[in-house]
DNA sequence: ATTACATGTAATTATTATAGTTACAGGTAT
DNA sequence: ATACCTGTAACTATAATAATTACATGTAAT
């Protein structure tokens, strides 16, 4: 089990936003991430939706709606929807609600998944995508 | 994306162990979790790899190997191997190596990736069944 | 207006993981 | 010898990902 490599690519794409001056079509951009056109059009046409980009149907490339240091990377995480909000972990359905274990385990359970997920994403949300720039400049 | 109920049987399993006296075979704690007998000896198989629970051949009964507070949720996590070492999240291959971005995208974001997955282990650490028993018994 | 080219999106395929299930070999104990 | 258990392999159904193809629709330059 892994998070989807959507995330990795959606960092991808909005850092070569940034970097790269000339004009970003999927096509750019694809072959820059080597994967296909039409995937990187439905990942940012999410990222479109959760107003991190601006794009136009028929017009050529795509650019950053807004300044580098007001995009975390829990901004790209929940955008690109690789993982529902509070299911990282997933509970086993009806356990028995005759066994005293079965009864209780989810309720008791649930909130020890949440806070380990919020903890994971509280990581996320203090990076920036302008620390991501940055440690790229530095190379 | 969900990390698998594994995870979630796997903690269920082992806190039937301590609150059912009886003698636990997979028929009877299949019972419990609502599944059926050979998943749960497979994932019995996988904690007692880990060294967390004592179960033989033809001998009817699982039993723990350790005490409640010396077994964390980080020990049943990584037992059910619901999620590889440091493989949390997954990071596109082979972008373009002649694009700057492409070049250096991987070594950038996975100390950050890692880091997102070392924070949510963490919380796991410091939770013990202990903790899950007694928040069961109190309810 | 026609042409060229871009985005948006649906449909298809291959791959992989999960979860459920059946079947049975082999161990244990009465 | 019998009954019952664990360990494990094999098979199925389901779901998500990622890659790909195809095409409708929008934009802009000539």
């Amino acid at each position: 089990m892994t998070i989807s490599s959507r995330f990795a690519v959606g960092i991808h794409i909005l850092t070569l936003l940034e970097l790269n001056k000339e004009i970003n079509t999927s096509e750019t951009i694809a072959g820059s991430v080597n994967t296909n056109p039409a995937l990187i059009r439905k990942i940012i046409g999410m990222l479109k939706k959760a107003d991190l980009v601006e794009v136009h149907p028929g017009k050529a490339g795509a650019k950053l709606k807004k300044g580098l240091a007001e995009i975390t990377l829990l901004d790209v995480y929940q955008a690109v929807e690789v993982v529902s909000e509070n299911e990282l972990f997933s509970i086993h359905d009806h356990p028995n609600p005759d066994c005293f274990v079965g009864k209780n385990i989810q309720q008791t359970i649930e909130p020890i998944f949440i806070s380990a997920q919020l903890a994971m994403e509280k990581v996320l949300l203090h990076v920036t995508l302008e620390d991501v720039v940055k440690e790229i400049d530095n190379k």
